[in-house]
DNA sequence: TGTACATCAGTGAACGCGCGTTCACTGATGTAC
DNA sequence: TGTACATCAGTGAACGCGCGTTCACTGATGTAC
C-alpha cells in the first residue's frame, strides 16, 4: 500500500504541474498509478488532500534542484546556473517536473487559506536556499535579493509558456 | 444587441481574471451581462471565441493604465509610477481589472496555439508601451530592459497572491 | 396614423459528458491453530 | 506444513452535479402597406 500511495502522489505532482489541479481528474492520478479510481479514497479523502501531498511533493523536488545548483560553488556562478536550468527550453517544455510556482500559483491564487499556507512556506523554503547563493551585506538584504530574482524567473517562465514561440524566446532571451 | 455585446466581454474580461477560464462559466458571464445562458450563442459560436474577444479587452485595459503612467513623465518616474500600481494592494486584491497576464497566463500555457498567438501579441505590445519608460542605448536594450521589469512584476503579483499574506508581503516588499 | 407581418435577440428546458465521490463486492495477504 | 478465517487494498458500477451546447419557443422591434 505504501508503494502505491507514493506512486500517487509522484504521478499526482507531475500531472497536476503538466494540466493543472482542475484539469487533472482523480482517475487520471490513479491510472497513472496503475490503478483504478475507485481505490482512491484509501488513501487520501479528498482530492484536496491529494494536491496537498503532490505540491509539497513539488516543492521538494524545485528544492533539491536548486541546492544542487548551490553546493561547493561561487555564489555568483551558482545562480547564473540556477538561472540558466529555470530558463532553459527543457525546464519550460516539461513542466511536469519543473517549478510548481510557475504552473501552480495562479490556481492557488483562488485556493482556501490552508493552502495558500503551504505553498506561501514552499515559497519561502525556495528563497531560503536562493538566498545562499545571493551576495549582500546582510541576510535580510539577501533574502530580499533572492525574492527579486525568483520573481523575475518565475515571471519569465510564466509569460514565455503562455505565448507563441517567437514572443517567448524574446522575453527569455531577455532575462537571461 | 451590440450593447448586450459589450456588455458580455466586459463581464467576461472581469469573471475570467477573477476566477479563471475553467471556473467561469457561460452562465456565470451572461448572467452578469443581465441574460440567460440561452442567448449567449447569438454572440458566440464557442466558449474559447469569447475568451478571445474578452483577453483582447483586458489587454487593452492594461495598455491604457500603462500609457496612464507613461504620459509626459521622466522616464525613472513612470517606470516607478507603473510598478507600484503593479504591485499595490488594490491591484493584487482586485484581479478582475488587473493584469491578465498574471491570472490567467498558466492557463494560456494549456491553449491552442491561436490562443497563444493572440496571448504573445497582448504581451508584446504591453512590452512596446514599457520599452518606452526605459532607458538604454538602443531599442533592443530599452526592449530588453521593459521584459526583465515586466517579468519581475508579473512573477511578483503571481507569487504573492498564491501565498499566505506573511509571505506575500515579504516578496512584494522585495521587488518594490 | 393604424394594422399585419417578418425578423431575430433572448428565454428556459433539455441533451450528453466528465467529474468527485460512494459503495457493495473481490481476492490477495497474513495470522491463528 | 496445512487449513480456516479475518482484513482490507483495490475494483467497477452507480450517484448527483455543473458544464458547454442545442433547440423550440416568445415577444419586442421595425418595415410595408
Amino acid at each position: 500500500m505504501q508503494r502505491s500511495h507514493e506512486r500517487i502522489v509522484e504521478g499526482a505532482a507531475r500531472l497536476l504541474r503538466e494540466r493543472g489541479v482542475d484539469k487533472t481528474s482523480v482517475a487520471d492520478v490513479m491510472e497513472a498509478a496503475g490503478l483504478t479510481h475507485g481505490g482512491f479514497y484509501r488513501h487520501f479523502d479528498t482530492k484536496d488532500a491529494l494536491v496537498s501531498a503532490a505540491i509539497a511533493t513539488a516543492f521538494a523536488q524545485l528544492r533539491e534542484v536548486a541546492a544542487t545548483s548551490l553546493q561547493g560553488k561561487e555564489p555568483d556562478v551558482s545562480l547564473t546556473l540556477f538561472r540558466s536550468y529555470y530558463l532553459s527550453d527543457a525546464h519550460l517544455n516539461h513542466p511536469g517536473e519543473a517549478c510548481p510556482v510557475a504552473t501552480l500559483a495562479a490556481e492557488f491564487a483562488r485556493a482556501p487559506p490552508r493552502l495558500k499556507s503551504e505553498f506561501g512556506k514552499g515559497v519561502r523554503r525556495i528563497l531560503e536556499v536562493l538566498a545562499g547563493c545571493c551576495k549582500g551585506t546582510g541576510k535580510k538584504q539577501r533574502e530580499a535579493q533572492a525574492a527579486r530574482e525568483f520573481a523575475r524567473l518565475v515571471g519569465a517562465a510564466v509569460i514565455a509558456r503562455a505565448c507563441d514561440p517567437e514572443t517567448a524566446k524574446t522575453v527569455l532571451a531577455a532575462c537571461r
